[in-house]
DNA sequence: GTATGTTTCATACGAACGTTTGACATGCTG
DNA sequence: CAGCATGTCAAACGTTCGTATGAAACATAC
């Protein structure tokens, strides 16, 4: 079981590490935020970069195992010809759920902005909780779509499965500029409805013709 | 005129800010990168912070006026209908180009790298370059992606855009995850070859029905 | 109740940070 | 030549960084 302690710090990271990025984030901020001791990451975690390792690894797993699941009642439900939409909803539904909940009530978080770091952090730090987290999901999601779309080249699938990505991440992290660009019209802090937007769009960027 | 030290820290800052963040990248390291005295930043630029702002615009403004100009000829060639394809292009073959182009022959960064940065850094530094270089561009594309799409909802419209802007913004930066999930099969470093997959893709997404 | 292992705490360390300063070199202008 | 900007430079400023340490506080077991 996790101490008292070690999630308190967990979640006051969590909020500091996505508004303010990681090297911009210091341990003080942190432990100031957690009320506890600056000690206590580096005797809970080891170190800074093993803590921002645990913040990622405890929100990305429990996703990931949803995603799997949810691809799996996809597949049996089809196993010859799975639902495309039904493949992009296990993907995208489990991760966005979590990015627009909010951390807790005093603070609502986008937790988009913290997964933003894994594509951005060049550090090695996050380059390692990206591979050990993502790297096995990303391969059962393509090869699914691979049997969803059988007549697409192995490269054009990769391109769009990539641009899907592109999509998703982007709609978790960047609501500040919907916001913006829209006028103040879209202010969506709704997996649903986000979603309701996107599959459409993907389903037909994935089933559309190479080179019209 | 920009004097040539001045020009040697935006090359050099360029560099390293887009491979390691800008929190992450010490003056220290610019200057020696560069080979000045470590005063030359705060002489020239007054401060870190302006520095950044300065290496946004140097690349940001040519790109945007290229892409008005592109999207003012598409507009022109049908101006009651104008092209999907020549909008998204107009928007994305600029960035691309610059994303694609080595900073200098030794240094082959990724120009993406430092775009993404726009999007993911919380600091207000960021904010004012994106707001006072991308702003009024955005309002232009979205006009026309409206002109030619008269029969889109205003809501829809804008989530559309919005996903092309995150592929786009994910093409540019994340061209090692790509290469890693297609197993090494795709290095893209050509901006026509990503556009020729990306605009397909883009457009079959914002012309598809809403609610199939 | 004493012993043992675990967690918290104030405090300190050396290093690196952004910025400032004043001396020094350089080039143009009168 | 003198006068004056314009750049450059080494050095130092005060702060903040991640980490380490040893004592105090706590729990649990005998």
């Amino acid at each position: 079981m996790l101490s008292e302690t070690k999630t308190r710090i967990l979640d006051a990271a969590e909020i500091l590490l996505a508004q303010n990025g990681l090297s911009a984030t210091s341990m003080r901020a942190i432990t100031e935020a957690a009320n506890v001791n600056l000690a206590a990451i580096n005797y809970h975690f080891g170190s800074k970069e093993a803590l921002i390792h645990a913040v990622f690894a405890r929100r990305l797993a429990p996703v990931n195992e949803r995603r799997l699941a949810m691809l799996d009642q996809v597949l049996k439900a089809n196993p010859k010809r799975p639902k495309i939409r039904g493949i992009l909803r296990a993907f995208a539904l489990p991760i966005l759920e979590t990015a627009f909940q909010p951390t807790n009530e005093n603070c609502p978080v986008q937790l988009g902005a913290l997964m933003i770091r894994l594509y951005t952090e060049p550090a090695q730090v996050v380059e390692r909780s990206f591979n050990e987290q993502m790297a096995s999901t990303a391969r059962r999601f393509v090869s699914a779509l691979h049997t969803a779309l059988p007549k697409l080249d192995n490269e054009v699938l990769y391109w769009r499965t990539h641009f899907c990505v592109g999509c998703l991440v982007h709609t978790m992290h960047a609501r500040p500029i919907l916001l913006a660009v829209s006028n103040g019209t879209i202010q969506c802090d709704n997996a649903e409805e986000a979603l309701e937007q996107m599959l459409p769009f993907l389903e037909a960027g994935l089933t559309s013709a190479s080179n019209s």
